[in-house]
DNA sequence: CTAGGATGGTCAACGAGGTTGTCCATATAG
DNA sequence: CTATATGGACAACCTCGTTGACCATCCTAG
């Protein structure tokens, strides 16, 4: 009896959900209670330079309708503000606040201190073994953003 | 430089991704074009002799009302039905019809098809140093089904 | 045998977050 | 200048999970 083939996928989604719920139980204690796992990919899709709505919601791969309530939400939490572009009257850009480039700097702390407690766990030469296994079986290149739309029909 | 940390979650993300989709994509061209990812799971949940939503919401670590809808939701589609229990008049029995059987087979086919394709390219030795390495990392006994809204809500 | 507690199922209200449809303001191409 | 495309906002609705409440049924301790 080999192992089943289901158990693979359980795993990495069991893998990728421990990690994120360790990753916000300490930003939660580090004054960002209010940040929820899909948010990391909307700050990563609003980028450094800001973007507008619709953009955002072509990225996210979800309606602009929706990326329009997720943004309003962040902005009432002081995560991004919306300022109108001169260039364009009709786009208002959303960009990251302090508070929203400290969660994102944060999370990659939070990211790389998981990761050594599971390089103390596991040893760096099987950690190292299961990230070049992943890294060959995934698309290299660009993440996909798309992640809040895909879950959504999980 | 070193590995970011960012990138183990991800990449755990992308390859369930990955496998849940090529799946998906497998069984709606074989008759289950209704058949949502986390079904399979359900089904496993339910198992050989059938359960009630009671004991399938603590299973899937959601409440008993929800297990009370996905099941009816199934019961719908044709994959489940629900018997009264001759023993306890109040327990209703979850089962799997033939339907619910012949999808949980072709998706069982399914994954065992994917793993042993991701056999042939990692080698034996490195696909289970990757599933050693998970099943380590990763608690045992639940198959979550509250996934969208964990990745939403929490 | 009965009283009290535990368990299973169902109904109702709610919230988060998504969808489509519609409308208006503004840009831009022809 | 006009026609089309785009960005933003509003409204109605859907899906799905939650909690709270309620009732029927089982089980166990007196």
């Amino acid at each position: 009896m080999s192992t089943p083939g289901y158990e693979l996928p359980l795993r990495l989604l069991l893998g990728f959900r421990a990690i994120v719920d360790e990753l916000h139980a300490e930003l939660a204690a580090q004054g960002h209670p209010d940040l929820r796992p899909m948010h990391g990919f909307v700050f990563q899709a609003i980028g450094p330079d800001g973007t507008t709505a619709a953009e955002l919601g072509r990225r996210l791969g979800v309606s602009k309708q929706a990326a329009g309530k997720t943004v309003e939400h962040l902005e009432r939490l002081g995560y991004v503000t919306r300022v109108g572009d001169p260039a364009d009257a009709r786009r208002k850009v959303v960009r990251l606040t302090d508070r929203g480039l400290d969660a994102l700097a944060r999370s990659a702390q939070g990211f790389d201190r998981i990761r050594e407690r599971w390089e103390r766990t596991l040893g760096a030469d099987r950690l190292a073994a299961v990230e070049e296994g992943l890294r060959t079986m995934t698309p290299d290149g660009h993440f996909p953003l798309d992640v809040p739309g895909w879950f959504a029909n999980l």
